[in-house]
DNA sequence: TAGAAAATGGAACAATTGTTCATAAATGAA
DNA sequence: TTCATTTATGAACAATTGTTCCATTTTCTA
């Protein structure tokens, strides 16, 4: 028999993407192997290759659609306002969404290494294309007078940093929701930003 | 011929722990083999096992040699002062002790994942010591009325974040010494606690 | 200088790795 | 129903993995 009973070529694509995803994250890309993710799937190693090339693709299929919806979701969300304003919904938009997503983050994080050189630029432009959304706000805000930041460029890195930092320790089920996390960020962020 | 001439066992040891560091910081500790170190070390793999019982202890004894040392290094460096010169030295001394461990600093992030449940809750109890080094520098300066935080311990976390980010971007080629540098993160956060 | 201890080389082990491929079953359009 | 296309199996490949072992050589102690 070469092919099982009630299998659906629609649904194994997406399969293969999140049992990768969870993997990938949950014991780093190189300690998986092709045939665990397959396993995980409930298919045979062979069938993977019908849906990525190789496992590089694999990495680098999600890392990029990671940070195009990353940079994507923010242009959704972006809205005029002031540049205090604006760096509150950047933060509040930045904890949250890094939260839902925690594998892909923490892939986006990890896996850098692990990425061939040619796919190494793509997802480094991606990277720069984001912060450079913070660092824009700042510039705004110090032209403004509304903020007091000698650089910007180092201010955006050090806030996204203090920011991503949520995903290392919160929990759903700890002593604080989301939304005191939310407010306790944004206070320390408008702080470190104002004079 | 079983051991080639002029070799040193004595300078074996610290090469291997050399190598190793390096690598796992380079590639990742699962995408690094005992071959690949034996190699850089000059010495055939059999004879990494004099060293070590094992791959994993390898990690494992790096990891917590680095953290053990960070806790020390602070503790010889700390001194009595106002809750606002302590962090001050804390920001600083995080910043240049990290730059200098960077390959140590990361692994010490990185490869938690790859530790067995046993080595995991050492590497975790030193991180907590740690973090609660800063944590009682803000409830300090709570209590004595410098500081407005309203929760030490995730402040405490989020400052370390902040700080320990600059290994992600930092040069010693690039634009700004490391002087400029941890001027500007201390700036900011001295201001994220206080009011 | 003799002999014990430490260090190393070199080969071997079974297990696992990413990837390929021929074959076969399921699917969907005619 | 027919038949080409998709999708899957299952076996195979060479390469690499961590680890063990023993003979051999160097080093250290007495």
């Amino acid at each position: 028999m070469a092919r099982t009973s009630g299998s659906h070529s629609e649904i194994t694509g997406p399969r293969i993407l999140d049992a990768a995803l969870r993997l990938f994250s949950q014991h780093g890309y190189a300690a998986v192997s092709m045939r665990k993710i397959a396993q995980e799937v409930g298919v045979q190693v062979g069938a993977l290759y019908n849906y990525t090339p190789d496992k590089q693709s694999l990495l680098f299929g999600l890392m990029r659609d990671h940070m195009e919806d990353l940079v994507s979701a923010w242009a959704t969300e972006d809205s005029a306002g002031t540049p205090l304003e604006r760096l509150e919904q950047f933060a509040r938009f930045h904890i949250r969404y890094h939260h839902v997503r925690r594998d892909a983050v923490f892939i986006a994080y990890m896996e850098l290494r692990n990425l061939s050189p040619e796919n190494f630029v793509v997802i480094e432009d991606l990277r720069r294309a984001y912060e450079n959304v913070l660092r824009k706000i700042l510039t705004d805000g110090v032209a403004s007078g509304d903020f007091s930041v000698p650089d910007p460029k180092i201010a955006a890195m050090a806030l996204i940093a203090m920011l991503t930092g949520v995903n290392t320790w919160f929990r759903e089920t700890g002593r604080l929701s989301l939304e005191e996390v939310e407010a306790i960020y944004w206070d320390m962020t408008r702080k470190a930003v104002t004079a």
